[in-house]
DNA sequence: AACCTGTACAACCGCTATTCT
DNA sequence: AAGAATAGCGGTTGTACAGGT
């Protein structure tokens, strides 16, 4: 059944597994449509199964990797446009290294691909301007790129996101900062935007979270220092074409079963929408929050 | 042309969380 | 309730490739 001379690169290894080897490293073009095809016409299921019924000879583990980060026919792929860009490091000034959560909020980009770029190009980017300005300015110094901009966020107060199912608007991603001090409760350390985009269904992972929001459907100004980005431009006609015509590429690809559930839903300009969630944060009703959503001056998400 | 170096990114690994039996 | 299986996450490594010497 498998040769290893059929092997197409000298970087594939192979691990024992019971009776048959597992192969390893890049996969080849015949690997990602076998996955493909497979992944079309049955959905996904157990990654283990998938592997064996595919007929491929990796584990399941793999199979899933190369799904999400390469094959999935929602992504949207090449380089990030400079809104992206932006968001990214927003999110990250205020989540961390929380690849996935981040991804999240970025329709068509895994956390690999976000996490590479940060490593690759924004980190560096970072570093080359805290290099070009003074000590004192708050805003260029190195740490504040991760976790020093993450605490003192959380050191000010607790912030959540959330989206507004009511409006149609393509900038009804809002940001909603609490005044409420979680950690009078002393158990959460570690702060809540994770928590609160888990429960208003935004934290769940890729897969449900198409449709949530362009990344350029709002400006973000950036707190960092970031030095060639352009300024933000808060029109949401301003995504790129590439984007756009990417974004509509996809419009008809949707995949159904238990677990997978991806359907784009976009208005005529390809903006997209939302639907569906029970926006509800634990006990707290949306409009309870937002009545305090204008209060947080150092959000740069807009407050419609 | 050959080698070296840096960069981007795909993939793996180890771990934790969740679900299933 | 406990253990196994599976899913998911983030850190790290490995590879391909481009550019410089």
């Amino acid at each position: 059944m498998w040769n290893p001379d059929d092997l197409p690169g000298k970087n594939i290894s192979h691990v024992s597994n019971g009776n048959y080897r597992l192969r390893k490293g890049l996969w080849s073009p015949e690997e990602d449509e076998k996955l493909m095809k497979y992944m079309l016409s049955n959905g996904q299921g157990c990654w283990s199964e998938v592997a064996r019924n595919a007929g491929l000879q990796r584990c399941g583990k793999s199979c899933r990797l190369r799904w999400i980060n390469y094959l999935r026919p929602d992504l949207k792929r090449g380089a990030f446009s400079p809104q992206e860009e932006e968001l990214i490091i927003h999110l990250h000034s205020i989540l961390g290294n929380r690849w996935s959560q981040i991804a999240a909020h970025l329709p068509g980009r895994t956390d690999n691909e976000i996490k590479n770029f940060w490593n690759s190009t924004i980190k560096k980017r970072l570093k080359n301007s805290s290099s070009t300005h003074s000590p004192n300015n708050s805003d260029s110094s190195e740490p504040r790129d991760a976790m020093e901009g993450f605490i003192s966020m959380h050191e000010h107060d607790t912030m959540c996101m959330y989206m507004d199912s009511s409006s149609s608007s393509p900038s009804s991603m809002q940001a909603m900062a609490i005044s409420n001090r979680f950690g009078s409760s002393g158990a959460a350390g570690y702060f809540n935007v994770s928590t609160c985009l888990t429960q208003v269904g935004m934290g769940d992972g890729f897969y449900g979270d198409h449709g949530v929001l362009g990344a350029g459907d709002f400006g973000v100004e950036g707190e960092l220092f970031v030095p060639p980005l352009e300024s933000i431009s808060i029109d949401e006609n301003a995504t790129s074409d590439k984007t756009m015509e990417e974004n509509t590429n996809n419009k008809n690809n949707t995949i159904n079963n238990n677990n997978y559930k991806l359907e784009n839903n976009m208005d005529g300009v390809g903006n997209y929408n939302w639907e569906g969630e029970n926006l509800r944060m634990g006990e707290w009703e949306l409009g309870d929050l937002m009545e305090d959503a204008s209060s947080f001056p150092f959000l740069d998400f807009q407050v419609e």
